[in-house]
RNA sequence: GGGUCCGUGGUGUAGCCCGGUUAACACGUCUCCCUGUCACGGAGAAGAUCGAGGGUUCGAAUCCCUUCGGACCCG
């Protein structure tokens, strides 16, 4: 992988890019498509490149629980596996730790929208797996048999898969831990990161994981420590602290300690309203289930802002999801009226339909950045 | 002519025999939520004078009588 700076923004740490894989190259700032068990729900791969998604992001776990990463080398790697032609990711793992474990527990998402009394303390341990020096023990969710996962059995996961770019294991800890628990996970990452950078055998591009929550001094040390060893780029993970502000100025205490010749990777953001702030805070590119994910619970992005199409009104509207949009779905003659009855009477179409949808509105946003971008104006 | 069973929110049912707080459940409806994915998911709300009328009782969806509607059996 090889990864050159066009410009950079004299207004904000945004800059102007293009990441070149063995699969091809992306243009950043780049928003990645979630295709985490090889698939962008409910298109073919022809269809998410036509929506315009050049990077797809795979995940670590779901595919050595099923169908497992012999299955995928003996067909000849994940590009072959799926019939994708542009380049790829793979996620590590390391935020299914936090996912099927206090995430679960807690029954909250990375980012704190409501307070949460219990806070989460050293030497606590989620109530489905348990996390120690060498790695993650959890149940999995398919058979129920126990898997160990850390950093080795991470990244030999992810040479058997073969994508472009890969990520080290990590512990993508909640926004509930603590001070000290956090300090104390994220040197257990740190360590994790070196030994993923020893057990590569391949020449696939290898991410190294920031952590560090909501505190700056965890985040300016993680940063600093992984900055400095030899990962061909970065991803930013964990917790974004309680509100979008707080979000973007995390991004910059990290961006200003990380090497400016390497690409910065934002793990799992990406709401409409976030892509142009993330861009600025220097992201370079960023994953997000956001447009397929809640296109499958019949959320429509638009120019005009989220449509719930399951919501009865919509069956008199004969509009198209959003009039100024060129997908092929708007421009076809598809009406909300349609996709609406198709929702209500669970047709699968509907969700190819608005996924379709979504992920051109998102690609054409991320389009519109790097425009912008280009002519200073951001 | 004689007999049996059924009738509970939009739909399907539970409760009835052994009467007792705001009639339960599923689906549906409505509202809100979903950021390194859970389509087949989470939280909340609205919605039934328990076919009708009468009786017994402190109290009836529950017991008794009558009546209406539906299904069926015997002659």
């Amino acid at each position: 992988m090889e990864f050159t700076i066009q410009k950079r923004s004299k207004r904000s740490r945004a800059r102007l890019g293009v990441i070149k894989t063995p699969h091809g190259e992306v243009e950043t700032p780049a928003l990645v498509t979630v295709a985490t068990q090889a698939s962008v729900k409910t298109l073919t791969s022809e269809e998410a490149g036509r929506a315009g998604s050049r990077l797809l992001i795979a995940n670590t776990v779901h595919l050595h629980l099923k169908p497992g990463e012999r299955v995928v080398k003996a067909a000849g790697g994940l590009h072959k596996f799926m019939n994708w032609r542009g380049p790829m990711m793979t996620d590590s793992g390391g935020y299914q730790v936090f996912s099927l474990g206090f995430g679960r527990d807690l029954g909250t998402g990375k980012i704190l929208k409501q307070r949460i009394s219990a806070s989460i303390t050293t030497g606590q341990q989620p109530k489905l797996l348990s996390i120690g020096e060498d790695g993650v023990e959890f149940t999995s969710y398919i058979d129920g048999r126990r898997v160990f996962l850390g950093p080795k059995e991470s990244i030999r996961i992810q040479e058997a898969l073969g994508a472009d770019i890969i990520f080290a294991f990590d512990e993508c800890t909640s926004p509930a831990a603590d001070h000290d628990y956090t300090a104390r996970s994220l040197e257990r990452t740190h360590r994790w990161a070196r030994v993923c950078l020893e057990a590569k055998r391949t020449k696939q591009a290898l991410y190294g994981v920031v952590q560090g929550g909501k505190f700056e001094d965890l985040r300016r040390r993680s940063a600093k420590f992984i900055g400095a060893l030899d990962f061909d780029g970065f991803g930013i993970g964990g917790e974004f602290g309680d509100d979008k502000s707080a979000m973007t100025k995390m991004i910059g205490w990290v961006v200003d300690e990380l090497p400016e010749d390497r690409p910065r990777h934002l793990l799992g953001i990406g709401h409409p309203e976030d892509i142009e702030a993330v861009v600025k805070a220097g992201a370079d590119t960023f994953d997000c289930t956001v447009p397929t994910h809640y296109a499958r619970h019949g959320t429509a992005f638009t120019s005009a802002g989220r449509l719930d199409l399951n919501q009865s009104r919509y069956l008199a509207d004969r509009a198209p999801l959003d009039r100024k949009c060129s997908c092929s779905v708007c421009a076809a003659g598809y009406t909300r009226s349609y996709i609406c009855h198709l929702f209500r009477a669970k047709e699968v179409t509907a969700l190819s339909l608005l996924t379709f949808h979504n992920l051109h509105f998102f690609n054409g946003l991320v389009d519109g950045v790097r425009r912008r971008l280009k002519r200073g104006l951001i």
